[in-house]
RNA sequence: GGGCAGUUAGCUCAGCUGGUAGAGCACCGCCUUCACACGGCGGGGGCCACAGGUUCAAGUCCUGUACUGCCCACCA
């Protein structure tokens, strides 16, 4: 880009795939190694193969882009791990369902080993889309060193992992009753089970007792699980049933005797206090019947159907016997009462499929060790931001259950064990055996199970840095400065890369955890599909440009709480984008000719303008570390947003404009102050909007005449003490209300903006006349005078406007047309304003306990804003009075 | 049932260690002023959910109440 031929209207879409193909290109974003300084790593949550990016992931990926450039403008060797997930249960439905659209077969129709080569062909297909997609975002990844959950290296990790926990005998396999997804047809966990409310009925039936002394009743939602049930049981201490226990009832239809039994996990006071147990189809009963030693009678298959020993309702789908089963009870006049009801019922968060309980052997992986070293580290060793979820992490740590790490699909990382076809022997290894180790023999059959998607993903921090071998990358950038991520995943993740990074490093994965809010829609819904109230990213940058949408969601990312997002901010936003630009185009329009400009010491510049510029530039260089530094990305984005908008543009822009067309030293010093506040600008904002920031980088004139440098490589810029002016800022402000006041006479008197106005300050001493007269041609452009007073002795002609700013008096001396009782009315208003405040002042003045207790400058504060209401009023009734 | 947030201008939200409130959008008026109408200038608008308490002083700290949202939980 040259800077004759900025066009007048920012159009991200061609630039911003310039930039994108540079960096890319270059590698710009690979780190230099052996690091030459202090490094810093992150990993992304690596979004699922099959997946589109929505809002959420554009959020992420936004606040880690912007870490990780902020972390290179610091001189840290930065690497940000790209990579995606191959989401097992996922991608299998995916491929499933487009095999049985399009050929009409199962994966069974195929076999393992073909489906498997359809599932990685679909992969190599599709899987560049997320990775496109990432890219759009401008993320600042290292490309060279992708990662994919299910690549070589990582697999190798998950076995050696695996074998690893096995050994020090932190995995087992059982009998287990877990999730069942009858569609999916393999086990879920606990996190992966979605609980709705339904409506539902319950059924009251009555069991007769086997000594024909009369019956108990039971309440169920679940009738057709009856036909399981082994038991009744009651409360020990409930006298209604105490008489019973011992005893048995008949279980109606199969005629079974099933004995009463006493357990405190009943709750009396929940319907008839007496509850069936069928430990095959209910967690809760499976726990007792262990405790029990009772039988376990399974009557639905693994597809939901109700097998053999459901007697006559043997074949029919479980909500179907459900029916039958209750109408049976009603025929045998055994129903008590069926009642409306709701409860929860738990879905398969993959398929939406009801979860049914089921019995299977399954692996096991044991928390409790590994939970506690996760909950020992936090917060001394990794820091969550916002603490707020220190608790919901104990205690998700505190009551977690053995994690059931087997899966029944075939995409995915099959289970590294091997059970001996001779002597039995079950062999846990890193890479396959060739025999037996207990006898020898060659027939060895692997597991058909793939290891629960999150297994892998546990490893991410450690294993996409090369582990287990001793890389380079590990020992550099392990562990993590940070990981940034959405609190749905704490658990599924966050948590057990925690566990599986002190185990296997002996350190935690990350040093800061950013937990960031939902994205929701403008009235606070999630956004999803079905509603149809879904923000595509990609979208929005087609649209609005990559950097709006990002500064957008990075203005609305307050630490601990969601985001409302609607196209129409995003939108506003693009303005703002607009509005850089246009300011850059007024820069290069006013930089000299042949690029030169003349050197200067922005310490020593002349000119409060200047000065306050610098002196604002300095404050905000400081607000931004700070910010970014805290994770306060909202006050980093909006700092910025204000300095820019209302202090360069509106204010600053405009007062060096009478200098540019003065030419000499005042032109030379604007163009050399402009460059400077406008170069450092552009490098604060870089890291939330890369795109703009880059272009406008390499359009400016560049300090030694070369060709420009790439922004993202620029240092941030070093503070620079000499410029921090106060009272040249203060100054430059008390000109600025001398301006605002001239503006809101004119505006509040109907006054045409272009008549060129006389006017008279008489400014309260002679320091303040002296600023004044300095600024005078400023004063007479941005106020749009034709003649200007500055005369501390100056007499107000009858008839004036008048107004009071820090404690100067400006005077427009009203001729012609000008409405009279407008300005009454103005002033009145005005002096309503000084009045309040002044009351209140004078009150807490009038105070002795504040005199007393409140610090000393604060009263002398006071007490000076009080004089200078009162001088203010003074005068403004002076005027008023000649009005009357 | 337990836990955690939130309740501030019409809307969406800032307000970190206490000194009686800010932004963006929306709204009203004026303006095609030579970077930008994706703009400029000016303006209106809030007893900071409610009730107590601590304090010279509370949106800001403490207690309670009421709604809203989220997470966790085995009540058949």
């Amino acid at each position: 880009m040259s800077q004759e031929n900025l066009p007048k209207g920012y159009d991200p879409a061609a630039i911003e795939q310039q930039w994108r193909d540079h960096w890319e290109q270059n590698k710009t974003f690979t780190p230099e190694m052996p690091a030459k300084s202090a490094s810093y790593s992150i990993v992304i949550p690596p979004p699922n193969v099959t997946g589109n990016l929505h809002i959420g992931h554009a959020l992420n990926l936004t606040l880690q882009d912007i870490l990780c450039r902020h972390a290179r403008q610091q001189g840290k060797t930065v690497l940000w791990v790209p990579g995606y997930d191959h989401a097992g249960i996922a991608t299998q439905n995916v491929v499933e369902r487009r095999l049985a659209a399009d050929e009409g077969k199962s994966r069974d129709d195929l076999g393992r080993e073909a489906f498997l080569e359809r599932v990685w062909r679909w992969k190599e297909e599709y899987g560049g889309n997320i990775t496109r997609q990432v890219k759009a975002m401008g993320c600042s990844v290292d490309w060279t060193r992708e990662r994919f959950t299910m690549d070589e290296g990582l697999s190798r990790a998950v076995r050696k992992v695996f074998a690893g926990l096995y050994k020090q005998g932190l995995v087992y396999k059982g009998d287990y009753i877990v999730n069942w997804c009858t569609r999916c047809h393999t086990a879920l966990a606990d996190d992966e089970v979605d609980h709705v409310p339904q409506k539902t009925k319950l059924w009251s039936f009555n069991y007769p007792l086997e000594d024909g002394s009369g019956h108990i009743t039971i309440a169920t939602v679940r009738p057709e699980t009856i036909l399981g049930d082994v038991a009744i049981a009651v409360h020990p201490e409930d006298e209604r049933y105490q008489h019973l226990v011992g005893k048995k009832a008949i279980l109606p239809i199969l005629r079974r005797p099933i004995p009463i039994i006493a357990d405190n996990y009943v709750d009396r006071e929940f319907g008839t206090g007496a509850v069936k147990i069928t430990p095959a189809h209910d967690l809760n009963d499976w726990l007792i019947g262990e405790k029990h030693k009772l039988e376990v009678v399974q009557v639905i298959d693994d597809a939901g159907i109700m097998n053999a020993k459901a007697g006559p309702f043997a074949g029919l789908p479980k909500l179907e016997a459900r029916e039958k089963v209750a109408a049976e009870f009603e025929k045998l006049g055994l129903l008590a009462k069926v009642e409306d009801y709701e409860n929860s019922i738990g879905l398969c968060y993959r398929c939406k499929e009801i979860i049914e309980p089921h019995i299977s052997t399954q692996w096991f992986v044991s928390m409790r060790p590994l939970a506690d070293k996760a909950i020992a580290a936090v917060p001394s060793r990794t820091q969550l931001f916002p603490d707020t979820w220190l608790k919901t992490y104990y205690h998700w740590l505190d009551t977690v259950r053995d994690w059931c790490v087997s899966r029944q699909i075939w995409w995915g990382h099959r289970i590294p064990a091997w059970t001996c076809g001779n002597c039995g022997a079950l062999l846990v290894e890193e890479e396959a055996p060739q025999q037996c180790d207990q006898c020898g023999c060659a027939e060895l059959q692997q597991d058909q199970d793939v290891l629960d998607t999150w297994f892998s993903s546990a490893l991410w921090p450690f294993s996409t840095l090369g582990w287990p071998e001793e890389t380079q990358d590990l020992k550099t950038f392990y562990p993590t400065s940070v990981l940034v991520t959405g609190f749905d995943i704490l658990f599924f993740w966050v948590a057990r890369m925690m566990m599986l990074g002190l185990q296997f490093m002996d350190e935690v994965p990350f040093r800061h955890v950013y937990i960031h809010a939902l994205v929701r829609d403008a009235d606070g819904r999630k956004m999803s599909k079905s509603i149809g109230n879904v923000i595509d990213p990609l979208e929005m940058i087609g649209k609005y440009g990559t950097d709006a949408l990002r500064f957008t969601l990075t203005a609305f990312a307050a630490m601990g709480r969601d985001i409302r997002l609607s196209e129409e901010r995003i939108d506003g936003y693009r303005h703002f984008v607009n509005k850089i630009w246009n300011a850059s185009r007024f820069a290069l329009m006013n930089m000299p000719a042949d690029g030169q400009l003349a050197p200067l010491d922005p310490g020593r510049v002349e000119g409060i303008h200047h000065q306050w510029i610098l002196h604002r530039l300095e404050e905000v260089k400081a607000d931004t570390l700070k910010s970014i530094g805290s994770y306060r990305f909202n006050d980093y984005a909006q700092g910025l947003y204000k300095f820019i908008w209302t202090e360069l543009c509106d204010w600053y822009l405009e007062l060096i404009k009478t200098d540019m067309q003065a030419g000499g030293e005042k032109q030379t010093a604007a163009q050399y102050v402009l460059w400077t506040v406008l170069r450092e600008t552009l490098v604060l904002l870089h890291p939330v909007m890369p795109f703009v920031t880059a272009e406008v980088w390499a359009a400016l004139p560049t300090p030694d005449g070369k060709p420009a440098t790439d922004i993202a490589l620029e240092p941030f810029p070093a503070a620079r003490p000499a410029c921090l002016k106060a009272e040249a800022a203060a100054q430059m402000s008390m000109v600025q209300e001398a301006i605002v006041a001239v503006r809101t006479i004119r505006a509040e008197l109907n006054i045409a903006p272009a008549l060129r106005l006389k006017a008279i300050i008489k400014p309260q001493d002679d320091a303040a006349a002296c600023v004044l007269e300095s600024q005078r041609p400023v004063i007479e452009a941005l106020a749009r005078l034709g003649e200007l007073v500055i005369d501390v002795r100056a007499a107000a002609p009858r008839l004036a406007a008048n107004q009071v700013a820090s404690g100067n008096e400006i005077i427009v001396p009203l001729e012609g047309a000008v409405d009279f009782e407008a300005e009454k009315a103005r002033l009145d208003k005005e002096l309503v304003k000084l009045e309040k405040e002044l009351a209140m002042l004078e009150g807490k003045l009038a105070n002795p306990n504040y005199l007393e207790k409140a610090p000393p400058h604060l009263v002398e504060r006071d007490r000076a804003r009080v004089d200078e209401l009162k001088d203010a009023a003074l005068k403004l009734k002076q005027v008023r009075a000649r009005f009357a």
